[in-house]
DNA sequence: GCCGTTTTCGGCCCGACTGTTTTCAGTCG
């Protein structure tokens, strides 16, 4: 049983609870401990299996401990099945529907026996909801509508896609006169892999007019609400867009409230409360309610005593009391990165020549770039051979003999076969500078398989990173099975990097893998991947993982300079 | 149910919006 189902679990209870009036502090406790389990580096399975105490986990005790456990052995929770035994069954389905919480799944289901989404629309639309005490037409046309879009609407959208189109507005409306402090907020500005919609922030001297320019943008497909500070449109591929307009003034704590984590606002508060103080997005008042107001988020957090936290970090993970010590680590910048490690040309499937990667990694500055074109081997198209390989590797000589800003490395991308042997010999892979391994096949094995495959490739010495650790497409491919743990502990042991792959559709490692690797003093190599050179660029999004990860420069390969990387390399096997 | 540089008991984040209501409950972020 996986993390994500245990929290689900959880989560669950705590809706049952609510919809029997349980004890609101006990829901919170639930939901505050499925939320933490979400958000493990680890499996919990591994952590019992390593005798680990789960009461470390944060808003874990002895309950939630034990229920976890009687879970992972057993597959099922006794005290959950009881509370599903004694409600209506579909019940928690329903909550699915925006605007259908707990008490009002709870009455539908008792009520009119609505059991699934297609019931509920059809008491919506038959006029039972209407007809209910406390209900109304409104409440039946609403949950009508918001049944419609929930059929209609994509979930959440990859990063990859969302802020490039918040980039697109936000240009445009920085030409509106008077606007000012634009800045998206919400889990897009704390760089998550998926975003549900974006939110954008900014002040303005003439708010209508900013509005105006916002829902006039060509891009809109239609106006949801229009106000006089705040504005919702929806994008192609009915991605939901908001404009704020504040006030100056309160700029910095509305800029916080709205940028979240929900759990790191509640963590803040209940902080800030130990204070005698009390957060909103206006201000922090003090014991008096007199209310203090903060034109940027670094004053606001520092009347806090606190350190300014990065967005990244606000999950509440730990970061508060870090700010609150001085201790948060400082996060890797994008002037830290001195070059890429994963890159493709035409030799293999890339589209760029290597005269032309050269230039590109040149123009951003780079030290070095490593040219790691596919092996021969398996379904990748035009893979290398050994007697290729080595033309190629003459090839770069030649061109590093012209170019002297950006260093070309000579490496490969080589492919671990099923049964985790490599599909280059070892001698052609000692020709090279930089040897990345990679699987791209057979990605359904066993746990235990695709571990034990993945962790010989990490054995051999000729090895230095491991690409696209999962092999997950965010939104389209589920990350293969493998046990991260020992995957961490191998390259741990063998001094081996792993790769965060910033291409947005893969950003693989994910956030808390990285943590969890970072923290074992594992190196990461970030990696673009790039098969174009404007695919350079998107190393920005490798950055962004690498700090929602809690990496530092010294945590990252490539803000290594060019020599520290060659003699890293060479380092003993 | 969880947790402790105010506590092992007594607290637990804050505000806006909506709809159905004569004062508030539910939901959301």
């Amino acid at each position: 049983m996986t993390n994500s189902e245990i929290a689900t679990v959880f989560l669950n209870m705590a809706d049952l609870l609510e919809m029997k009036n349980d004890n609101p502090f006990k829901i919170r406790a639930y939901r505050r401990a499925a939320e933490s389990i979400k958000q493990l580096p680890r499996e919990m399975s591994t952590m019992l299996a390593a005798g680990e105490d789960f009461r470390e986990i944060p808003g874990v005790g002895e309950a939630v401990a034990t229920k976890s456990e009687e879970l992972l052995r057993t597959g099922r929770l006794a005290a959950y099945e009881e509370l599903k035994a004694g409600m209506p069954p579909g019940v928690l389905d329903l909550m699915a529907v925006p605007g259908v919480g707990p008490k009002t799944a709870y009455r539908l289901a008792a009520e009119l026996d609505v059991r699934s989404v297609d019931d509920l629309e059809r008491a919506a639309a038959d006029g039972r909801i209407a007809s209910l005490t406390h209900m109304g037409e409104k409440t039946a046309e609403k949950i009508l509508r918001e049944v419609r879009a929930f059929r209609r609407k994509d979930r959440r959208y990859p990063l990859g896609a969302a802020l490039p189109a918040v980039e697109e507005i936000m240009a445009a409306l920085r030409k509106v006169p008077g606007v000012r402090n634009l800045t998206p907020a919400g889990s897009l500005r704390r760089f998550r892999e998926t975003v549900g919609d974006i939110d954008i922030m900014a002040t303005a001297a003439d708010p209508e007019a900013a509005i105006a320019a916002f829902v006039g943008l060509p891009q809109v497909v239609e106006v949801l609400a229009r106000g006089t500070t705040k504005a919702s449109v929806l994008l192609p591929g009915n991605l939901q867009a908001d404009l704020r307009i504040v006030a100056h003034e309160s700029f910095g704590s509305l800029l916080q409230h709205f940028t979240g984590s929900r759990d790191h606002n509640i963590a803040l508060r209940a902080f800030a409360q130990r204070m005698g103080l009390s957060l909103s997005e206006y201000g922090i008042a003090d014991a008096m309610g007199k209310i203090e107001t903060f034109t940027d988020e670094a004053s606001f957090y520092g009347r806090l005593g606190l350190a300014f936290i990065p967005p990244e970090v606000r999950e509440n993970q730990g970061e508060i009391d870090l700010a609150a010590h001085g201790a948060l680590p400082r996060l890797l910048e994008p002037g830290d990165v001195r070059g890429d490690f994963h890159t493709h040309t035409d030799w293999s499937d890339g589209q760029a020549t290597l005269e032309e990667m050269a230039a590109a990694a040149e123009a951003l500055g780079y030290e070095y770039l490593v040219v790691t074109d596919h092996s021969a081997g398996l379904g990748i198209a035009n893979g290398l051979a050994a007697d290729r390989l080595r033309s190629q590797a003459e090839r770069i000589r030649a061109i590093n003999r012209t170019r002297k800003r950006t260093r070309l490395l000579a490496g490969v991308e080589v492919n671990i076969k099923a049964d985790g042997r490599l599909a280059l010999s070892d001698e052609a892979l000692a020709e090279l500078d930089v040897v990345i391994a990679a699987v791209h096949s057979s990605l359904s094995q066993s746990e235990q398989k695709m571990t034990r495959r993945v962790v010989a490739a990490l054995e051999n010495p000729h090895v230095d990173i491991l690409a696209h650790p999962t092999c997950r497409l965010i939104g389209r491919r589920e990350p293969a099975s493998l046990d991260m743990a020992a995957v961490i502990e191998a390259a741990a042991r063998w001094g081996k990097a792993l790769e965060i792959n910033a291409m947005p559709d893969r950003l693989d490692l994910n956030a808390a893998h990285i943590r969890q690797a970072r923290d074992r003093g594992v190196m990461l190599a970030i990696a673009t991947d790039a098969h174009a050179a404007d695919h350079l660029s998107l190393m920005r999004f490798g950055i962004g993982t690498a700090r929602r990860g809690w990496c530092g420069p010294k945590d990252v390969l490539n803000t290594r300079r060019l020599g520290e990387v060659l003699a890293w390399l060479r380092r003993p096997a």
